[in-house]
DNA sequence: CAATCGTGGCT
DNA sequence: TAGCCAAGATT
């Protein structure tokens, strides 16, 4: 008995698969354009994949609407304030990105003369971009045939191959796999339909096996294990840290803000002037008031800790000089500028003071 | 190289 | 609900 019916996995087949299911994205040139000779924007490309870096298509779609209107190409991202960038981005996550990806854009614009690099290796040296986006780059904009690995890559070569070495452990060798596939032509479609396919069809769950076209391939499936690939080692648990953080109204309406120092959590993004976070934050208001607890916690959890922060308010006279952070008018306060977290906070402070206006 | 770094959707 | 997961980079 032979495992006879094992098929060999083709390029071909999946690009065949991608013409006819391709999703149609912002930043996306279709392959039936792409066969119409369209060539993609090097800074639209750029821009969509940095922000896809560990996020969700439903979550950066519009965040990539809003930064292409805005800045349309990478020497306007690059004249743009800082202030302004972090803002766009808050609420998308891993803001060292946002950071990173104007630090680049501002090398593109002064010392490539606003044309990013068209090399893999001339890619990497940029910041923000690393293994995966440099070798996604080159593939979709310049259809060249780099090897693109991402998590989809990862579970689907897991899957078709039946490798059960557990992640990360056997990212060489699913990269390995990857390369054996990458094809010479259509290098960009190639590499988006393999996303795709893992995005749509070779889900994490529920992998749609019945409508994959490499279904007639897939070890993992002849083996009847496809769901439970690619193997990952455990995750610690997460810890809960607490807080307090502080939110100070002006009587003209301005809130005492700070930015957060370039490196670590938040950083160069707006927040609440507060505590340390740890198992027992000593109180650290930002001036002398009337600090009310307005009793009820922001809860948050980032990447590697449960957060909770105690909110405490406080109505500030004019002339009241902070400790740190600065007063931002009410005309130019945005609360979408927040990260998420200190969005919470604000959400619930406003609902505190509303009721003190009341009583 | 293991840890750090967000958030929202899904199960 | 609590954990898992997403087109990773950086140190």
């Amino acid at each position: 008995m032979r495992d006879a019916a094992l098929d060999v996995p083709k390029a071909a087949d999946l690009l065949a698969w991608y013409d006819r299911h391709a999703r149609d994205l912002p930043w996306r040139v279709s392959p039936g354009d792409r066969a119409a000779g369209v060539v993609p924007d090097p800074y639209r490309v750029w821009l969509s994949e940095v922000m896809l870096q560990q996020t969700t298509v439903a979550a950066v779609k519009s965040y990539f609407e809003r930064f292409t209107t805005l800045w349309p190409t990478v020497g306007d991202l690059a004249a743009a304030p800082d202030a302004q960038v972090m803002g766009e981005w808050a609420g998308l996550g891993y803001y060292a990105r946002a950071r990173n990806l104007l630090k680049c854009a501002r090398v593109v614009a002064k010392e490539h003369g606003g044309t990013f690099p068209t090399t893999r290796e001339g890619l990497l040296a940029l910041p923000g971009i690393g293994p995966y986006t440099a070798a996604a780059i080159s593939a979709i904009a310049y259809d060249a045939p780099e090897v693109v690995v991402d998590g989809n890559v990862e579970r689907v070569m897991a899957r078709v191959h039946d490798i059960r070495t557990p992640l990360p452990a056997a990212k060489p060798e699913l990269t390995e796999a990857a390369a054996h596939l990458t094809p010479d032509a259509r290098a960009g479609d190639y590499a988006q339909a393999v996303m795709d396919l893992g995005a749509t069809v070779c889900t994490p769950k529920s992998p749609a096996c019945g409508v994959c076209p490499w279904m007639g391939a897939c070890a993992a499936r002849a083996a009847g294990v496809q769901a439970e690939l690619p193997l990952k080692t455990p995750k610690k648990p997460k810890p809960t840290r607490l807080g307090i953080a502080y939110v100070a109204r002006r009587e003209d309406g301005a809130f005492l803000l700070e930015t957060r120092p370039e490196k670590g959590l938040l950083g160069g993004m707006l927040g609440w002037p507060g505590s340390a976070w740890n198992e027992a934050p000593e109180p650290a208001p930002p001036l002398d008031a009337d600090w009310q607890d307005i009793g009820e916690e922001a809860r948050h959890t980032f990447t590697h800790f449960h957060l909770r922060l105690t909110i405490r308010v406080a109505r500030v006279p004019q002339g009241v000089t902070p400790d740190r952070g600065d007063y931002l008018p009410k005309t130019a306060f945005r609360p979408s500028d927040l990260p998420t977290v200190m969005r919470k906070v604000f959400d619930l402070a406003q609902g505190a003071l509303a009721k003190g206006d009341a009583g």
